[in-house]
RNA sequence: CGGAGCGUGGCGCAGUCUGGUAGCGCACUUCGCUGGGGGUGAAGGGGUCGUAGGUUCGAAUCCUAUCGCUCCGACCA
């Protein structure tokens, strides 16, 4: 992509509602523009991040065995109605009428969809065990959005649904995710740690939140520092295997949000005792048949008898993680973005636009990249190089290509690192083999 | 939902107290110099001052209402 024709407004100023780095950088990169409290717009630079975090939820969750779907974002009242949720979930759901004056909704979450639709479809035991998802735009009215689209109203959130015969199978679904979700999360360059979270009414263990350590994060965390340094499971893990040795090595050290804190642990384990903040970028849930009953969603069992379907959902903060990402990987001058989710992997810096050499250098360069599949964006405008790499280094590429009539004269031009701010002066073939390779 | 504050070119702000026909920086357009970390000179374009009523000869400025947004606290992927 050439940045003369791309659609990248940055800005130099600081905007005054952003009260942290992710928010900051996000409206400075062009990434996202608000719309209204709470609700934006997705700008070329933001969406092709977003999409690639999708992408990664995506093949985790398809890897763990999971199938995807969509659902719709309007939903009628009736199936709130049966779950009781619509009266419970107050003002936080946002309600609409149709010209019907059919009581409608913008959906905040997708249990009672989900399971209307397998209750309508699943019959036998046989057919299960079943986990769907979707990655989805819910709506929830907060009364006080805040720091951009981290506590946004619309946002777009992967939710799975398990359904299995039995409680033992309905863990076996539980730590499917929870394995899925360490590898998803490191896919991203996340440090994510399970935290044993509140379960509610069902109680037991079975319900973690997934945090990312970061400063600005909205809850305080506890845990050993031990599990900060676990090895996370590899593309090779058997998800028919049995789990529970891993799961159980992940939740046996001590790892809680506040909700859950326990000061006599926090004595016991002195030093060892990791205190930081984090932000929610995943939650998984076990809550066996809460919805199925309501909702009558059975299947016969092998003696023929009608059962109640064990459920678990399983939550990810799609768009919520692309702030995630930028607070835990950013510096003064603007986002690091991990190489997974960055939107180019290499931004060329043409330090004299219109002089021939330089021109040319880059031109070949950019071709090169494209032919090989490398994601690229190449800065092509008439700038000083100052404006260009300050741009450069706001949104972040994972490597520049910086290519300016001096180093050209001895066939050489430089590449930087973002993360390291390592730079090293190479000849072109040496320059993008690396990038290449 | 309680508390605080702000709405003036795309962005950041001044002007409001003390009414007199709108200004600054950045960005933008054209031209020149410049050219390896947001350079510089000249010339330009762009705003019914959130909206609606009211007071006044005259309202960005005073009064009333209303809408929007932000921040602090209680709640949440």
């Amino acid at each position: 992509m050439r940045l003369s024709h791309y659609f990248l407004p940055t800005l130099k100023e600081n905007p005054k509602e952003a009260q942290i780095a992710s928010h900051l950088y996000m409206l400075r990169a062009g990434m996202i523009r608000q719309s209204s409290a709470g609700i934006y717009s997705w700008l070329p630079l933001g969406f092709k991040v977003l999409k690639k975090i999708e992408q990664i939820v995506r093949e985790e969750m398809d890897r763990a065995g999971c199938q995807e779907l969509l659902m719709p974002t309007i939903q009628p009242a009736e199936l709130w109605q049966e779950s009781d949720r619509y009266d419970d979930y107050g003002k936080e759901m946002l309600r609409i009428t149709d010209r019907h004056d059919r009581n409608m909704l913008f959906g905040p979450t997708n249990e009672e969809m989900i399971t209307d639709i397998v209750r309508g479809s699943i019959r036998s035991y046989k057919d299960l065990p079943k986990n769907l998802y979707h990655q989805q735009w819910k709506f929830r009215d907060e009364v006080r959005p805040r720091f951009g689209i981290m506590r946004g109203r619309e946002f777009l959130m992967k939710d799975a649904y398990s359904f299995d015969i039995d409680a033992e199978g309905a863990k076996r679904s539980y730590n499917k995710m929870f394995v899925a979700y360490l590898r998803t999360f490191a896919r991203m360059g996340l440090k994510a740690i399970p935290m044993a979270a509140d379960t509610g009414p069902i109680g037991g263990d079975l319900s973690h939140e997934f945090m990312v350590l970061a400063e600005t994060g909205e809850s305080e965390v506890f845990c050993h520092k031990d599990i900060l340094e676990f090895d996370i499971p590899d593309e090779s893990t058997d998800y028919q295997a049995d789990l529970q040795p891993l799961v159980d090595k992940w939740t046996e050290l001590y790892a809680v949000t506040d909700e859950k804190a326990d000061q006599a642990e926090h004595a016991k384990l002195g030093d060892d005792l990791v205190t930081a903040r984090g932000i929610e970028v995943g939650h998984i849930f076990y809550f066996g048949d809460k919805y199925s009953k309501a909702m009558g969603a059975t299947v016969v069992g092998p003696e023929g008898k009608d059962i109640l379907i064990e459920m678990g959902s399983y939550g990810i903060g799609v768009s919520r993680l692309v702030g995630a990402i930028i607070e835990a990987s950013h510096d003064d001058d603007g986002i690091i973005w991990p190489e997974a989710v960055a939107p180019f992997k290499v931004g060329i810096i043409n330090l004299r636009a219109g002089d021939d050499a330089c021109d040319a250098a880059c031109e070949d360069a950019y071709a090169k990249l494209q032919d090989a599949g490398v994601e690229v964006l190449y800065d092509d405008r008439d700038e000083r190089g100052g404006a260009k790499f300050a741009n450069m280094d706001l949104i972040g590429l994972p490597w520049q290509m910086v290519i300016g009539p001096r180093g050209l004269k001895d066939g050489k031009i430089e590449i930087k690192n973002r993360a390291s701010g390592e730079k090293a002066e190479l000849s072109i073939e040496d320059a993008l083999s690396k990038l290449i390779g």
